[in-house]
RNA sequence: GGAACAUUAGCUCAGUUGGUUUAGAGCAUUACUUUGACAGAGUAGGGGUCACUGGUUCGAGCCCAGUAUGUUCCACCA
């Protein structure tokens, strides 16, 4: 059959996703076996594919076909998330291209747009996915406002809320006044800004509000801020500073709009830092706010949702707060009031979606009550119920957990689970399912009939509906214990972004226990974030995000998976470059071609050949490589339960690359034209059926072509081929692989002898030898002769002159020519040698003659190094010897 | 400011409880080879005071202390 020059990537991969697609090869559904369940971390509904997901679902797609080959049952649930803020930034966009304001639609209006928008581009990234080659059980397609799922989010709620673990609170928050929303801490972004601090002096007055004259004791404190001197309700000083000390009780007026606001003492105050005297803004400072609330200070909120100055500001009311700042540092300048302006390096927040200045805020927010329903999360890691790979990351999280804060949950935002509380025109409220619930609970608590509510404009945190993935992906909220959850939850393995820890996979663990009564996985493998070659995080902005789809189009899906899993340490964050792909895209080149020679061999292949049409009499190469198989299918195994994926496919790569292609296929390579007999086809057929087998999770196209050409198109699927569980290494393959390793030092060696001698491939030498296993040197030497083109090996005791002379171990080689040899070349290769073992032998004997190392060692390592000496000793007879020979 | 982790060849990384030939791999690089699966190949070589300074030990890439640099997380002193 004729094999194209080439693996031709692109009609395989579609050739292949479609024929188990149509084979159903990656649905699941509960059967008696046991589950191998994963669900993805459900990208943004408006998502595009880039490397991170690359990354990330190789990987997930590689555990979930080892196994499905491995005789579980496996599950990887594929699906989207809402993403409230970001989607509902991108529908705001396409209205407003359209000339719609958000404000003049009323919120059904707004929805169905939203929905038209994703019906039309949402899930455009599961269609991404299939050109990857991921395994995902398609059927069980989720999305985070599904029917079912939105009712689950909202059952949580009343939930929640019944157990008094949810309230509504005025609480400082951050406040986006661009998405005019609220932000969760994790939200906000700190920056570096440079800044300017203005060091403002307050008019002291006494309890009547009389001034006190500036030279017994004006004040002035340090802000960054000038604006929100607006909203000061103190000023606060250290009890302890002595400047200060004796202010506290009486007061000062806050300049241009002469407030009397009271001077304070707090050990809060840093002397040290400013003017060592701080203005307390309680509105609009996390911490001014906590200070504000220990001393009863009043509250004045200056600012308007969308970041102007309100009416509490008494000035500039209705202007943008950096304009605001800007004016009223001129007025301050003209009534006197700056004493200086400092620059200053700060840190200021901005928010992580729409990247403005976040503004701390005062605002009525639902909360959870996080303390309540993180224990049995936080010793669930702990103790290891739940494992994360790498392990560092315990410690982060265990840090996180331990100083957990509540978590505000609403969002002033359209699209997404609209908070299911109701309110009566006084502000008192129900939580509820729904509205008529809410109305007859309404009615029976407050004793009204019929009572007219207003549901909650507010939507809630994305987060407060991907927590429920795990098992909600399985309906089980929505149809508690069914079989699907009962079978597939707790799932296997989490595969995702260190960046989320606290966001998903700590909320997710807690509402496990809190909803399933058990974990939601077992083990959490963090992948680490793709940069580019200068080791910059890959984004939009600076254009270093190659796109994932082109390059798959252009080198194919192998190629990609292989070069970003090549690149990627375990637990480390990788440096990802094309060149990658490029080694990916030759490594499949050496596939096909060890593919071409096989197909090769089947035509030339004959049953029964005589001994001497035999080139191998015996079976020795097969042993040997179906022994290094064993090994590397075992050290596979061993690193794929440790995550370590990068390294096992580079295992398997050298696997295939060297023992397979370089040693073993040359190994059983017929004389040229000669024919193959098939037995040794055969088991070469084989061995390369179990290489496609351990490689087809990594690289899936390829290998299942590969298989199938193999099988010469019989309908097979490696897909869903079963490893062998009992193909493992043992102890008896030790033997025949250290045969092998010197077989290979043999070969290596005097192939290097000849390049050096300058002796061509085609001239065949002679070979004579003093060995010390006979046995094994004739049962091989037909291999080694003809790996070096030599006539013959012939077993002699003494020395052959006029011949090129090795050393290999306590074995010497005597390579004949009919070239005229370059003694001088050779003195000076052996003299090297004998250098270098000379200069080993003294370590070792400088080792051996300190008597503290023989007296404190252990026995073990003394005798190793006696060995070693004798070695070296022997090693350097046998060169002195050569060389006294030449 | 606090903490965690890292620092080994040009690049990316291994190096398992301190002794396993005077430090390994892949990629890159250099020289040579080359017509029978594969130049997208083969063979060989070069390249490292294992960040620095001390310490513990018969013995340190590995353990301890400190320093420097980097990454990440936490906090955010106005």
């Amino acid at each position: 059959m004729e094999i194209s020059k080439n693996f031709d990537f692109k009609s395989a991969e579609l050739k292949w996703y479609q024929h188990w697609m149509d084979n159903r090869h990656f649905e699941s559904h509960p059967d008696g076996r046991e589950p191998y369940t994963v669900v993805i971390p459900p990208p943004n509904v408006t998502g595009i594919l880039h490397m991170g997901h690359c990354l990330n679902n190789t990987i997930q797609d590689i555990l979930v076909r080892r196994a499905r080959m491995m005789g579980k049952n496996a599950c990887w649930v594929p699906g989207t998330d809402h993403a409230s803020i970001a989607t509902e930034a991108k529908v705001v966009q396409m209205l407003r291209e359209r000339g719609i304001q958000k404000a003049s639609l009323s919120r059904d209006e707004f929805l169905g747009y939203a929905w038209e928008w994703k019906e039309k581009y949402g899930g455009i990234i599961l269609q991404q996915l299939k050109k990857l080659g991921c395994s995902l059980d398609w059927n069980r397609t989720s999305f985070t406002m599904d029917p079912d799922y939105y009712q689950s989010v909202i059952r949580v709620f009343n939930d929640l809320y019944q157990k008094g673990y949810i309230y509504r609170g005025k609480r400082m928050i951050n406040w986006d006044p661009r998405a005019k929303t609220a932000l969760s801490d994790e939200e906000v972004i700190f920056k570096e800004v440079q800044g300017k601090l203005y060091f403002l002096q307050y008019q002291l007055v006494d309890k009547e509000g009389n001034p006190i004259p500036l030279e017994q004791g004006g004040i002035t404190i340090a802000t960054v801020r000038p604006e929100t001197i607006l909203g000061d309700a103190a000023i606060a000083v250290n009890p302890t500073d002595e400047r200060f000390s004796h202010l506290i009780g009486t007061y000062a007026l806050v300049p241009l709009i002469n407030r009397k606001i009271p001077i304070i003492g707090d050990d809060y105050v840093a002397t040290d830092f400013g003017s060592g005297a701080l203005k307390i803004t309680p509105a609009h400072d996390m911490n001014d706010n906590q200070i504000g609330i220990k001393h009863g200070l009043a509250v004045y909120d200056i600012l308007n949702e969308d970041g102007t100055l309100s009416a509490d500001a008494i000035l500039h009311v209705g202007k943008d707060r950096f304009e605001a700042r800007k004016d009223i540092v001129e007025e301050l300048k003209h009534a006197g009031h700056v004493v200086k302006i400092e620059e200053y390096v700060h840190q200021v927040g901005f928010s992580e979606r729409t990247d403005v200045v976040v503004e701390p805020r005062l605002s009525l927010q639902w909360w959870v009550d996080m303390k309540k329903i993180s224990g049995p999360a936080l010793s669930a890691v702990n103790d290891g119920e739940v494992n994360f790979h790498p392990a560092k990351f315990k410690n982060l999280y265990r840090h996180w957990m331990e100083n957990i804060k509540d978590w505000c949950i609403s969002r002033q935002l359209w699209w997404g689970h609209r908070i299911p509380a109701w309110y009566d025109q006084e502000g008192r409220f129900v939580v509820a399912m729904d509205e008529a619930e809410a109305i007859a609970k309404f009615s029976s608590e407050h004793g009204i009939n019929n009572p007219i509510l207003k549901q909650d404009e507010d939507c809630l945190d994305t987060w407060f509906s991907s927590w429920l993935w795990p098992f909600e992906v399985f309906k089980g909220i929505s149809n508690p214990g069914n079989k699907d959850v009962s079978y597939y939850y707790p799932t296997q393995t989490l595969v995702t972004a260190p960046e989320i820890i606290f966001f998903w996979v700590a909320r997710m663990i807690m509402a496990g226990y809190e909803y399933m009564g058990q974990k939601p996985f077992g083990d959490v493998y963090f992948t680490g974030i793709v940069r580019d070659n200068l080791g910059r995080k890959m984004s939009k902005q600076l254009g270093n995000s190659p796109d994932l789809l082109n390059m798959i189009d252009e080198i194919g899906a192998d190629a990609v998976r292989f070069g970003i899993l090549i690149a990627s340490p375990a637990g480390n964050d990788l440096l990802w470059d094309k060149a990658s792909n490029e080694q990916g895209r030759n490594f499949i080149n050496k596939l096909w071609n060890a593919l071409k020679l096989i197909q090769l061999w089947k035509e030339r292949a004959k049953d029964g050949l005589t001994p001497e049409e035999v080139t191998l009499s015996n079976d020795w190469p097969h042993r040997w490589f179906e022994a290094r198989l064993r090994q590397v299918c075992t050290e596979v195994e061993q690193l794929m339960a440790q995550f370590k994926l990068s390294e096992a496919l580079k295992t398997l790569y050298t696997l295939i690359w060297d023992d397979y292609c370089s040693w073993y296929l040359e190994w059983i390579k017929p004389g040229f034209e000669k024919p193959m007999d098939q037995q040794h086809l055969n088991r070469a057929i084989a061995n390369f059926e179990i290489l496609m087998e351990r490689l087809h999770p990594f690289m899936p196209f390829v290998t299942e072509e590969i298989y199938n050409l193999l099988r010469d198109n019989q309908p097979t699927n490696l897909c869903v081929r079963q490893m062998d569980p009992g193909f493992v290494f043992n102890a008896a393959d030790e033997n025949i692989l250290q045969e092998a390793a010197l077989l290979k030092e043999a070969i290596t060696a005097i192939r290097d002898a000849r390049v050096k001698a300058q002796i061509k491939n085609k001239d065949a030498v002679s070979l004579f030898c003093t060995v010390k296993e006979k046995s094994l040197w004739t049962a091989i030497k037909e291999l080694l002769c003809k790996q070096i083109n030599a006539r013959e090996l012939t077993f002699t005791e003494e020395p052959v002159s006029d011949t090129i002379q090795l050393v290999l171990g306590a074995d010497r080689f005597y390579i004949k020519t009919d070239q005229v040899l370059d003694t001088a070349a050779q003195r000076k290769e052996l003299e090297t040698e004998l250098a270098y073992y000379q200069g080993f032998l003294n370590v070792v004997e400088k080792k051996l003659s300190n008597e503290k190392f023989v007296a404190n060692a252990k026995q073990e390592v003394v005798d190793l190094e006696r060995k070693k000496q004798a070695d070296a000793l022997a090693k350097i007879g046998l060169l002195q010897e050569s060389l006294n020979n030449l």
